[in-house]
Order: structure tokens, then sequence, then C-alpha cells
DNA sequence: TAACTATACGGAGGCCTCCTCCGTTTTGCA
DNA sequence: TGCAAAACGGAGGAGGCCTCCGTATAGTTA
């Protein structure tokens, strides 16, 4: 569930597609994930809209120019370092599912998401505010948080530690909201963990009717 | 129901607020009514965040000093843009609420609430997103909206013209749910307008139960 | 290993925006 | 009419966006 999924192979910016195209030279695998890096660093400090992608390159340690022929738009670069941190969710989904018992698994997981969310939060609105959702990267990220949400969760289910009548999709639904809401200014310290625990509890038990 | 609400009163900036504070200058108030013409119509045509502000001072035919002067951040001419509409709106319910029938007045007013949405949206959100919803200006002008719509619901409920268990805020907010959908890309002409019919006739039938 | 070429690099430079600062002009009051 | 307080305006520094093209280098072939 978690091939390099696209890039590093000559199509330029995102998934253009078809043609497999030879594999990038050394040199320009090893700047373009130091570029995505280094965005996903200021995305963080800056916000998607604000970050300086000058800035990117010179903490990247890179010519502007190289930053721009790997990315042409800023939208480029978004969508790589959305890919590339969902990727990494991916990951580490796969690797619970190899390693923890199922109901904590499902558990460390949904944690994981919350933190993510708050950097996330950011890319995604950038994104869906400039491109719609149509966008093949962004689909396919759904789908492959779809995928490793319902992987975890559908061993807790039928590990019995989680009510069978709970769906990945929704579960992600309500993650996201609480991802909204955590971080916002007048938030104590805290919430997001009460806030999963509180979604923990009702996957546990289910009321009669 | 519509006074002038607060600048052109040296008070610099949005409400800075208690000391009454003499009136501007003649010319200082010139200016500023030019500025905020100007930005209603650059926000209009290139988005609350990206128009330039140096364009806006050009468009009002001063120097990009002067704007700084009365709005010194992007946000407060924002909030200046934002209340100055909302004004308008105002004015027209006040308008309305003298000339037209209760129930013609509604929908006319409705209507003009939904054309102006689609400057309003980007005007929002840009707000919002910026200061949370803590900003006087934000909240009066949230205030201002709701005492018109109720002022011609309330006639029109009286006139027996729409159904008596329809509230002002539910109203606001459906009609905010449409200008959010309306105007993006793939909408077809005339869809805003059969959007408020309809809305105009859950107004006036109840279903029974 | 040496030579060669497709790839990739980097940054100067043009254009634009933001924002500050301060000398000049105007307004309104005495 | 004279005079301060208030307002004006724009030059200029900092920095962002993006393009273009001369230079460097990885990978290949002989």
């Amino acid at each position: 569930m978690n091939s390099p999924a696209e890039p590093l192979t000559s199509g330029g910016a995102p998934a253009s597609g078809r043609p497999p195209a030879r594999p990038m030279r050394a040199d320009a695998q090893r700047n373009y994930r130091l570029l995505v890096s280094a965005a996903i660093a200021a995305f963080a400090e800056h916000g998607a809209d604000d970050a300086s992608l000058e800035e990117i390159a010179r903490r990247a340690g890179v010519g502007i120019g190289t930053l721009y022929r790997h990315f042409p738009t800023r939208q480029a670069l978004l969508e790589a370092v959305y890919l590339d941190q969902v990727e990494v969710l991916s990951a580490r989904a796969d690797e619970l599912l190899g390693s923890a018992p199922p109901g904590e698994a499902l558990m460390t997981w949904l944690r994981a998401l919350v933190d993510f969310g708050s950097t996330k939060r950011s890319l995604t609105s950038a994104l869906v505010a400039t491109l719609g959702k149509d966008s093949e990267v962004v689909s396919a990220c759904g789908a492959m948080m779809r995928g490793s949400a319902a992987a975890l969760l559908g061993r807790a289910q039928q590990a019995g530690e989680v009510r069978a009548d709970a769906s990945a999709t929704d579960l992600l639904r309500l993650v996201h909201a609480i991802s909204m809401v955590v971080d916002r200014p007048p938030v104590e310290d805290g919430q997001a963990d009460r806030m999963i625990g509180l979604i923990a509890d009702g996957l546990r038990y289910q009321s009669a009717g």
C-alpha cells in the first residue's frame, strides 16, 4: 500500500501521467526532496499562502530557478507537500498494522492524524480553494487515506474492539472536524485528546436501540 | 436604523472607540470615501486578498501614503468596505420598508442580498480568516443585517404573507449559503433566482404536521 | 577512462507589491 | 489675514514573483 506514488521520474510537475519517463537524475531527486522538506517547514510556519518561495529555495540550499523547474506553480508545490504528508501517514498506518494490537493501533493513528491536521488544514483549504477537488493528486490522497483508515478500522472491528457499524469515511470526517476546531486561539491544551477520547468511547460502546 | 455608523471622525483606523474625537477635515473625508469606493471595485475585481493597495490608491486618485494613513492595514480597509456595503443594504431595507408591499419588499431585499453576496463572500472569508469574529466592526455589521432582516420579515409576517415560524437569523444563513454556491464555476445562469424562489415558496406555504 | 550530450543548476534582473518616512500643502479657526 | 494642526503624496528600501540563459554535471557510450 505505499509505493513512491509518482514523482522522481522526470515528468516535470506533478503526475502529468502516461509516458513512464526516465528516472530523474540523482541530483534532481535530491533537490526535489530537499525542496519538499523545506516547503513543509515553511508552510507550517507561515501558512500555505504566505510562505515565500524564495525562502523555501533558500532553506533547501537551492537556487530559485531549481524550485521553479520542479514546481512551476505554487500549486504544484502544495500538491507535492500534501502527497508527501499523506504518504507518511499511510506508512505509519502500515507500521501500526504490523506492530500494535488492533484497538490501540487505530487510536494511535487517529491521534497522529489530528497532530498532522494543524499543518494539513492550511494546505487542504489552499488546495481546494484554488482547484476544486478535481486534481489527480488530491483525489489520490483521499483514496490513500480511506485505505489506511479502512484497514485499521476493519482489523479493530474484527478483533471485536470497535463497534461494527462505524465506517472509515465517517471516522475521517470526524477527525477532520476536530482538526478544524483544535488550535483555533481560544482552545485549551489537551482538548484534542479529549475529543479523540470521546470518539474512542463512542467506537467501543453502543447505546441500546 | 442607519446613521453613518462610525468613521469620518478623526479616530484613524476603524472604530477605535470612546473619545468622540473631532470630525475629520473635509479633504480627509473626501479621500476616505474615494478610497472605500476604489477598494470596493478592486476587491470585486481581483478578490480581497489579491487586490493591490497601490492600485486602489491610484484609482482613488490619492497617494499611497494617504491610503495608509486612513487604513494602516489591509484588514482595516477590508472592514471599512464591509461596513460600507452593509450600510447600503441596510438603507435599501429601510427604503423598501417604506415603499413596497410587505411580501414583495422582503423578496426584493433577499435578491439584493444574493447579488451583493458574490462580492461579500470574498470579503467575509478574508475577514473571518484573519481575525476570528471578534472585531467590533464585524459583529456590528452582523447586528445591522439581523435588524434589517427582522424588520422586513416581521412586517411580511404580520401581513400574513409569510409563515410565522421563520426566523431572521435562519433566513440570513440560508441566503448566505446560496451566495456561497452561486457563481462557483459550474453554475448556470438564473440558478440564484431559482433558489431564492424556492425559499419564497417555503416561506409562503407550510406543510401540515 | 575519456569524451560527449541531455539534464539540471543557479542567480541576475525586470517588474511588482508592501510599507515607512518626511518635506510640502491645505484646511479651518482665531 | 495669519498660523498651527492636520492631511497629503511619493520616493525609496525591502522583499516577493517569475523568466531566461550561461554554466556545471550525471550518466552514457566508445
